[in-house]
DNA sequence: GCAAAATCGAGTGAAAGACTCGGAATTTAT
DNA sequence: ATAAATTCCGAGTCTTTCACTCGATTTTGC
């Protein structure tokens, strides 16, 4: 029931990406060093992101990436989502059928429940409102990331 | 950020003891054969309930296991956090240690978001209401389980 | 006392997670 | 035109966690 490093880098990843949106496309190593995610392993992360549509790349020197969307219009729902593989929490769900088969049907209903619930929170919560809450809360403590 | 086999098996396994709460303790055996649940690991997980006192045994022939509270008293966050340690998304949270060190300040506001949202969730879906959902929902397809 | 249970402590095999590496292919700066 | 900076691609590896299994030890109803 933990998230997977994988969304974790690529929520500050994305994070990354909305604070710097103004500064042109970021290279994978300038958002690695600022964030504290071995490189390598980023490069592997935001092949999904682009994938998705959420980022959009330019090669070469001086490239790097950048939101392919607003800020605002890009949810902690849609990254989590690129990068984990769905947020289903049952294998079970995946499938479209009904229970009967080898899912037991009330549990499959709050499998529902906890899908439906989690998606609806994570797709509450945008780029932007990362920014805004973070200098609400955390802003005269220090300025790191 | 899939939950593991422990959290599907222990609801599944609560749920079996809601069912029968007025037949008597139920064996290890008996909810396992009826849930398709290994029966040496339900052993395993139905300890953890224990601890957590959400589950008394008696020892000896015709012994079993019984839940500790009614079905209406006891909610799934209370079995999925006896099981999955906790559900907390990620380690940072264990920590209560304000922003500032390793983990991202503007992160660690989602993360706890999440947990909050997620805590919520589950504690408000009690064993009765997986019964009561059950049969508004699949009453008439079959009666498995 | 015997059989049906819970309890306990280890052990194991496969799969997933978290990275690393090396080598293209592209583009810009010089 | 060449070098440097980058994205892109496909493998490979090491560790940890999962999902179970097994055997031995109580406890207790009949």
């Amino acid at each position: 029931m933990k998230l997977s490093t994988r969304g974790r880098y690529g929520i500050q990843a994305m994070y990354d990406l909305a604070r710097n949106a103004e500064s042109g496309p970021q290279s994978i190593k300038a958002i690695a060093e600022r964030e504290g995610i071995p490189e390598a392993y980023l490069e592997q992360l935001i092949a999904p992101l682009k994938r998705a549509g959420l980022v959009t790349s330019t090669r070469g020197a001086q490239g790097g990436y950048t939101l392919a969307r607003a800020p605002e219009e890009i949810t902690v729902g849609d990254v989590l989502r690129a990068l984990e593989g769905g947020l289903n929490l049952v294998e079970c769900l995946e499938e479209e059928e009904a229970c009967g088969k080898s899912c037991a049907c009330a549990s499959r209903i709050v499998w529902m429940k906890l899908r439906d619930g989690l998606n609806a929170i994570v797709d509450g919560i945008t780029l932007r409102d990362m920014i805004t809450d973070y200098e609400r809360v955390c802003a005269r403590e220090d300025g790191t990331t």
